[in-house]
Parts: C-alpha cells; sequence; structure tokens
DNA sequence: TCATCATTCAATAAATCAATAGAATGATAG
DNA sequence: CTATCATTCTATTGATTTATTGAATGATGA
C-alpha cells in the first residue's frame, strides 16, 4: 500500500519548486509569455547555467514545460493555474505576514507620499471597459503586449511614455495596467501622468491574473 | 528602494513552509480542526519536538497561530484561504505531475479492482441535499465531526461502522464523505456499505474543502 | 515552594539545496 | 565534417534543512 506520506511528499516537492525567490520571478516573467533561456537569464539577472538549473527544479515540479525551437529552448507555465497558484499564495502570504506587509508598505510608499494612488478593481473595470468611458493603458514592453493582452488596451512601454504620450486621449480616464499587483510599472506611469494633468488611476492586478481568470484577452 | 527579490523572498519563504511533507500532513490535520501540539505528533507520527519544530515553521511562514490553553499549546490555520491554497497546490500537481497520478491511482487502486466507486460533485451534492433525497455520512472521528460537519450529516466514525448502521435509513441514498480527496476513510465506508446492499457513493471533496468553499456547516 | 507535565530551545550530524566554473550535448551554418 | 552557439550536465563548495537528543521554560497543583 501507498503511504500517504508519499503523496504528500510528492506534493511538497511541487510546494518547493516555488520555495525560491528566483523561480518564483522566472515563474512571474513567465506568466506574461514564454521566453528563452537566455531571455530568462537576463530578465532575472541570473546567469544562465544557473537559471537553467532553476528551470529544471520547476520543470520537475511539473509547473514549466520546454520546447526547442532550433538552437533555443522555450519555457512556458504548464498551465493557467500556476498563476492562479502564486497569486493564492501572495495573498495568504500579505494577510498573515507582517514582514511582507511591511515590504510592500516600502516599495510603494512613493506613492503614499503624495496622498496615494487610486486603483481600480476586476469588477469596475470590466463594467468601465463595457461603457467605453476609459482608455486602457498597457506600459508592458512591447514584446510582451504582443504575446497577449486586455482588449481594445494601447500599449505604450514605460520608457517611451513621453514620446507617445500624442495616442492617449486627453478627454476620457485613464486606466494603466502592467504585470501584475507587485509591478512597479504601472504605478510609475499612472504618477508620471498624473503629473501632466490626466485623469489616471491604475488597475490593482495585472495581465497574468487577468488571463487566468479567464477573461477576454487580445493579441 | 526596496528590491523585488525581498518580496518574491518572503513569498518563496511561505512556499517553502508548505515544502515538506509532515508539515503538509500537520496542515491536513488541523484543516479538520485546531488541536495541540501532542496531539498532532500522535496523529502524524512525529515525535514531540520534531512536530514542535515543525509547527513553528508553519508559524513562521504565517499559515498557522497558536494559543495557549492552560499546559498546553494550540495550533489552528490562521486562515480558510490556507486550505484553498493546499487543495490548489493538489490540483497543479495532479495535473502536471505523472508521479502524483501514479501515487494516487496506487493508493485507490482497491476501488478500482471492483469497478470503481461513483463519486459526487460538490453541485450535485449541494442540489441533493436540498431535495431530501440523500442521506449524508460523516465518516471521521467523533471529535472532527463535533468541531464542524455538513449540515444534516450523520456522523458514524468508521470503526464503529457495522455497530451504528441501524441510525442509517435504508430507503435513502448515502453520500459518505471525510477529510478530503485523499482521505481513505471515506472510500473504505463505502466499500463496506456497498457490499452490505446499501446504495452509496463518495462526495469528492472533503469537509476543510467545503468550509474552504464558505458553504454552510454546522456544529 | 517543589514536582510534574507539555512544549520549546539548543546542539549535533546527515541530507539536501544553491551558486560557480568547466565539460558535454544538440542543432545549425558553412 | 567542422565550427559555433544555446543549453544542459557534472563536480565542487558553502549554506540550509532535517531528525535526534537532552536541557530549559512555563503553567499547574500539592
Amino acid at each position: 500500500m501507498t503511504s500517504k506520506l508519499d503523496l504528500l511528499d510528492t506534493l511538497a516537492s511541487v510546494a518547493r519548486a516555488l520555495g525560491n525567490g528566483h523561480r518564483l520571478a522566472l515563474v512571474e516573467r513567465l506568466a506574461q509569455t514564454e521566453a528563452s533561456v537566455d531571455t530568462l537569464a537576463e530578465t532575472t539577472g541570473l546567469t544562465v547555467g544557473n537559471a537553467s538549473q532553476h528551470l529544471q527544479q520547476l520543470r520537475k515540479g511539473g509547473l514549466v514545460t520546454a520546447r526547442r525551437d532550433g538552437k533555443q529552448m522555450f519555457y512556458r507555465l504548464t498551465d493557467e493555474r500556476v498563476v492562479t497558484l502564486v497569486t493564492l499564495l501572495r495573498q495568504v502570504a500579505e494577510t498573515n505576514l507582517a514582514e511582507m506587509e511591511r515590504l510592500v508598505g516600502r516599495l510603494f510608499a512613493d506613492d503614499d507620499a503624495q496622498g496615494g494612488l487610486e486603483t481600480v478593481g476586476r469588477d469596475e473595470l470590466l463594467s468601465a471597459m463595457a461603457s467605453g468611458k476609459i482608455a486602457l493603458l498597457d506600459v508592458r514592453p512591447n514584446v510582451e503586449f504582443k504575446a497577449g493582452h486586455l482588449p481594445e488596451a494601447i500599449n505604450i512601454p514605460l520608457d517611451q511614455l513621453e514620446e507617445m504620450l500624442t495616442v492617449l486621449p486627453k478627454d476620457k480616464e485613464i486606466v494603466a495596467y502592467c504585470r501584475g499587483p507587485y509591478c512597479v510599472m504601472s504605478h510609475q506611469a499612472v504618477q508620471r501622468l498624473h503629473q501632466l494633468g490626466y485623469r489616471v488611476r491604475r488597475f490593482e492586478e495585472g495581465y497574468p491574473e487577468w488571463k487566468a481568470a479567464g477573461l477576454p484577452i487580445a493579441s
């Protein structure tokens, strides 16, 4: 008879695969779109060899799969549920760990310094999109935007915000989003646009959460 | 500026807290009801010292909290979401890991040997309960039943099944449940009742998942 | 106060994990 | 076939994690 512990050990091995900051960074990156090992190594600041090893561990845990394309290996999440899993992990961590709240608080302290940025929740965003009263702004790099984005979103990568302002309507309220709740890009975009006189708020989630929730996407 | 890695490291520490079979066993036990260290040590087969250490780690990860009652320390899950988190972890593991499927298959191989046991999903159970056409059977130990159970459920701990048969209606279909999807108690109960000629099926989840879903419970 | 019981803390050895550098593999272009 | 490039594998080192032991703490009742 298989002991229950074997089963729980297997389960634990999946949890352990998520139990490292670098691997979570890789998962977060992969939540945007699939990528090659060297792209992943670059965006996470790891050496290629090290990134490869961490990816092997994620693969052993069944969280990512790989495909070869010519010389390169492309990795992607096996399943949208991996995003949901990390999101839930975040929620549990946030509500239960004072440490976590302290870090999040510090990460976004700049916002509070000027009175706090207003955010838009998922339900409110859905109805605002339906009414056509807002313009949706995606500030992620163009590669990630092209791999998938929210319907009707306009893409202005953060580093081109000033140059591309003309494509933004001045008369509508703008809602900006990026990679997820802890991604700082949309925060910065909202700050700059606010200073320029736009009416602008931040979507409190990001593209991966939107996609994992099964909501419509465009590409 | 706080680096993003600090944040992900904190997140990783929560995942690591779940990254051990013994700790998952403790969490699974705590999903039933709060318990003292020595109860937990006994039901998981750990020494008291070892159990205490693992509980410290779960506490550091923010997954459990402790309260003192006289000489004893009682631990419980901080949040229903911990159950949801483990459930999701299970789902991801099951769909993505061949190893996991192999183990689950072997654990319940006896059922298949006699044609497979039919199960009842959550939605079907809810409507069956509303129509009053079934009797709900909780085969967990009485302590756990008293701490909370599904509405209208009858408690017959597995080891008293034969003696207490009289409290079960013969004319209704019976749905049995226990601690969760990998708990073998309801499987065994269904097998025995089936042999005795009852119409009986197994609820495919358990009490913790029911409670975590915010469905009504009794105690 | 002292003795007792439940739990936690501290110290150790064995096992596992993380980062690094260098060798090995697999696919492609010439 | 050979050279090249992207990736993986191997071996090593140092850092964590685990289980075990025994001592220390905290609450209780005589």
